[in-house]
DNA sequence: CGTATTATTGACTCCATTCAAAGATAGTGG
DNA sequence: CCACTATCTTTGAATGGAGTCAATAATACG
């Protein structure tokens, strides 16, 4: 489940990180905050856990332990409802922050699970409302990244309306922008999800998904071996994303 | 539009406000703190407002001026598309708190419109950050309250895929729900909203809306008159529902 | 290598939309 | 107060987009 690193006490790992020298640092919390607020930060943000394909962060029902960021790896969240059947809420790739979901109870509502080898660090819950009070500007770091969460599902409950082909441009055309603000290609990466759980995130039949992404390739928008996706016309990718039929 | 008070000036009312007495503190941002905090809480937060049917709380585009709390009247949340079109992403019962949607980027994502003669209190934004830090628990309050908001988004989005009955079902559970909590009727409510406009919240067809309101009616689900709701079986509904209410 | 999972493809079905037209209600001004 | 108009609602019929079912193919995995 965790790697061995024997010249360092496991300790040592979980409590120290630096989240100044952090290569995410510019997406993640401290991209608003000053050099010594960043140290402050530091000192109580855990070092990077590592996972596996299909462990769970966090399950839905468990006590809300801290805000997570990706540091590498890809994520789902997932949320069961009461008929039992699994919702795809969101994807969440390096240096984006999540575990909002328990901020209103305490409980989480979501599970997190990693779609491949991941690692993470972790911003204690206990120490948020304390670290807020020493360091000015993470509260409204917090905010803001609240604030975009909130403007992420309006937005996605903006998209569920429009059709299928608009859907999954968009989804496609939200993956290439995001990776590419993470330093990875914009035209090449992994999908990561099974045609199923895009579907699932979508609110789409996996069938359909599989129809359009022949058809976008026989567009000549996208080329796809498998999970591997390679965008060729990412201009037209985004006026059909952007709610244009043509 | 506000009663006389010979002895006080306009501007005192205006700037001063009682959230301790307010028949709402219970339900608003007070709900979790010491009397003390309510007092300091009282002070920045400024005395209701007054608007009319179709007037703006705020506008798309506007900068955060604070969060507000409904007081009485019912309110919709509005987001326009890059299309031009209009999605009505949420609808706000007196004792709601909402202004979420600036949080992120300091500018407002969405519009604020009056469904009915409203009143409202406003928290305003310049003071959120330094009152977080005198009044000790308001931190955890608001995170409890965007955290709602991120909850019953992704309720929303789990809702838009589930068959057109059940959306509307659910709408009228929710909305006899919190107006129950809120002290009126949770049987016997008015819908505030156009079969149009609870379409287009719904991700439905206006006719559809119009045909499930008989349907649910045929089945003595529900009295229909206009816009007035009476509902005769709860239960029945709730079970229709068959979701998380929103 | 064989098995399990995942993906493709076609045919059929259905739920909700769209189009259309008539009926009801509310708001306005004479 | 009533007539007039704009807005909103109801209802029917036809259409279509995406889902479901089903069978096969490809890929991943132990």
């Amino acid at each position: 489940m965790h790697r061995e690193s024997k010249n360092r006490s496991p300790i040592y790992d979980r409590l120290k990180v630096d989240c100044g020298n952090c290569s995410l640092s510019s997406l993640c919390i401290p991209r608003g905050l000053k050099k010594e607020d960043i140290v402050k930060l530091s000192d109580v943000v855990s070092a990077q856990k590592t996972l596996g394909r299909r462990d769970y962060l966090y399950h839905e029902g468990d006590p809300f332990r801290g805000l997570l960021s990706l540091k590498s790896g890809t994520c789902k969240i997932v949320s069961t409802d009461s008929e039992g059947k699994e919702h795809i809420l969101g994807m969440l790739l390096p240096g984006e922050l999540f575990g909002f979901d328990a901020l209103s109870t305490d409980i989480h509502t979501c599970s997190a699970i990693a779609l491949e080898t991941i690692s993470y660090c972790e911003l204690p819950a206990n120490q948020l409302e304390d670290l807020c009070l020493k360091v000015p500007g993470l509260l409204r770091e917090l905010f803001r990244h609240t604030g975009e969460r909130i403007t992420d599902d309006t937005n996605m409950i903006v998209l569920n309306r429009s059709p299928a082909d608009q859907r999954l441009a968009t989804f496609l055309v939200s993956l290439s922008d995001r990776y590419s603000r993470r330093g990875f290609s914009a035209v090449d990466f992994n999908l990561s999800m099974t045609r199923q759980e895009i579907g699932n995130h979508l609110g789409l039949a996996l069938e359909t998904v599989s129809r359009l992404l022949k058809q976008f390739e026989q567009k000549h928008l996208i080329d796809v071996q498998n999970k591997n996706i390679h965008i060729r016309d990412i201009t037209a990718l985004k006026s059909l994303s952007a709610c244009d039929p043509m």
